[in-house]
DNA sequence: CCCGCTGTTGCAACCGGTTGCGGCGATTTT
DNA sequence: AAAATCGCCGCAACCGGTTGCAACAGCGGG
């Protein structure tokens, strides 16, 4: 039923190979013969098959997207601009939900089968063995919001989560807060490991100060409501939270909220992410920015440059985060 | 690099058509050569690939995901499920993002170039043109969430968005709103023009109430808000709105917040889909709820049976909506 | 022991493009 | 005018599997 190669060559008046090499840039035809295909493709409605064509060149333009999280909001925005930003350079997503039946193995026998040209793995949970699997199924992978380290054993782009835990420390206690909390995703993830132990670290020395650490099950609202729900009914109360997530935050505002607790008044409450919702008038959460936008083009960019490259050495890339100041922590004081 | 059929039959001792035998089911193979192939194949590492065989049976198992809404949070929930439902059938989704530079002409070319065996249009607001453009390009494809009709173009699996519509008037009415306003996605929206005709069908013949009607211009939250937030700088207050979308509602809400009025004690909200967020103590929406699991499932086995089958004609599916009563509506008038 | 049947196997063509190579005609050089 | 050069084209092989067909082995029955 597709029209092929052959049927335009036909209708031209030409070999197969002027027709492929007319749809291929850069390749030797004359403004004549390419014309002629050109009329008779149109009129026939051919575009030359993207499989066949990356049976010989051995280039897919498939990108496996990869991800676990289809719970965070924040998730959406990621989805949003990394769809964009491929398609932008001509590369297709494929998209992989990595959770339910969906093992890692089972991810990267299906990508590799599918050859795709490389692998994003957008996860700021999953440890370095996971990318570290693509990679040795020979598939370029870069690792967005992943793990930082000094010797990656593949492409990595996000933040130094560390020095995010240091700024929250920093935030928390410039206005005044002793009794803190650290509300973190779940145990294992390695974002919220890092972002925990910066914390501590910016507490480090301080015997002023009270810390109080609990882990929800996931990023997500609920496991962020119930772990606050847990906290307050154990009886355990600080006057200010660093939570690992802006979602994580939103729900523990709200199991604040249902117990009578005013945020900023009685409890203050810090995220990260940034995502939009925390702009929300009705939520207006203080939060640490991760520059999505930045962190995913440059993701792409470091996909796109494995695709044709050289294997040079892995890379990490990382990216400042930055305070925005709203409404869920009270004011710092005023100097002087 | 990657290890092919010729090695893998090299090897075991076989031709290569043995090789490919053993890998597909229902072949005609004895054990004893399937021993020996499995062994080898294991041995090696081989996995068939996906693009070769696609070339010669003409199925990828692609399915294009098309859609357009990325800044409604529910759709984080429905790529959810339809990746997961998907990858059970061993079927991939090849996601496109059907905004920005992406037109439907282009999305159309490309899915046809990737040889998708099937395309899933999951959006609410695009007229019946645009899943028939895949359809004349000789595509399977399922509109999810799409128009009713009674002789539908295409497979249409959704709900009846103006018996919603009713079901809004009605809802609405029992709780004695009189002065009503319905606020819209985009004007154009199909969803939205089909909510808002049954909404006025309910309330046809009621001299005693008034409406008002307003569209925002996006399924988004800040659409939502920033057209509340005019229509009360306008002076236009009704005492009961219905959103065309829970995150319209949010939108709303948050206007209606900052300008201090109460949900639902000044103003009443009912949305429609009945997302994750509208379940969150903070929010608590009253909704009509959209069966989305249920749609999504139709939707992959509808698509599915295209597949194999042969061409029958399109049908449409639609299911059934329920009022979720929560708290942005005043209660109903105790009965007696 | 021969025949026919069933189940298994390999050959070779094909799916739809790509590409190295040799050749041809047109243009430039001497 | 002959020779060297260049651009363009088609032939044919190949990418990695699949599949119709014919050949063949093994088996049971006559």
């Amino acid at each position: 039923m597709p029209v092929t190669l052959r049927e335009v060559a036909l209708k031209a008046g030409v070999s197969r190979s002027a027709v492929s090499r007319a749809f291929t840039a850069g390749a030797s035809v004359s403004a004549k013969t390419r014309a002629k295909v050109e009329d008779a493709a149109a009129e026939l409605g051919y575009r030359p098959s993207a499989l066949a064509s990356a049976l010989t060149t051995g280039r897919t333009k498939l990108i496996g997207l990869v991800s676990t999280n289809f719970h965070n909001p924040v998730f959406l925005e990621i989805f949003d601009r990394f769809t964009k930003g491929l398609q932008d350079r001509a590369l297709r997503p494929l998209l992989v939900n990595l959770s339910g039946d969906m093992t890692l193995q089972a991810a990267v026998q299906m990508l590799r089968q599918y050859s795709v040209d490389g692998v994003i793995l957008a996860s700021s949970t999953l440890p370095p063995d996971f990318p570290a699997a693509f990679a040795q199924a020979g598939l370029p992978v870069v690792h967005s919001f992943g793990r930082w380290s000094a010797a990656p054993e593949v492409d990595l782009v996000g933040v130094d989560n560390r020095h995010c835990g240091r700024m929250a420390a920093e935030t928390l206690l410039a206005r005044g807060y002793r009794h803190l909390g650290f509300l973190g995703g779940p145990q294992g993830a390695t974002s919220t490991e890092d972002r925990l132990a910066g914390f501590q670290d910016g507490l480090a020395g301080r015997a002023d100060i009270s810390l109080t650490i609990r882990f929800a099950n996931a990023y997500s609202f609920d496991a962020g409501r119930a772990a606050m729900q847990q906290l307050l009914a154990t009886g355990i109360h600080a006057k200010a939270w660093f939570c690992g997530d802006d979602i994580l935050s939103i729900g523990a505002i709200s199991a604040l909220a249902e117990a009578g607790l005013r945020v900023p008044q009685d409890v203050g409450i810090l995220g990260l992410n940034d995502m939009e919702m925390a702009g929300w008038a009705s939520i207006n959460l203080t939060t640490i920015r991760q520059p999505l936008a930045q962190i995913i083009d440059a993701s792409i960019d470091r996909v796109v440059t494995r695709l044709g490259g050289p294997t040079l050495p892995p890379v990490a890339q990382l990216f400042d985060c930055t305070i925005i100041e709203r409404g869920t922590l009270r004011p710092l004081p005023v100097a002087g």
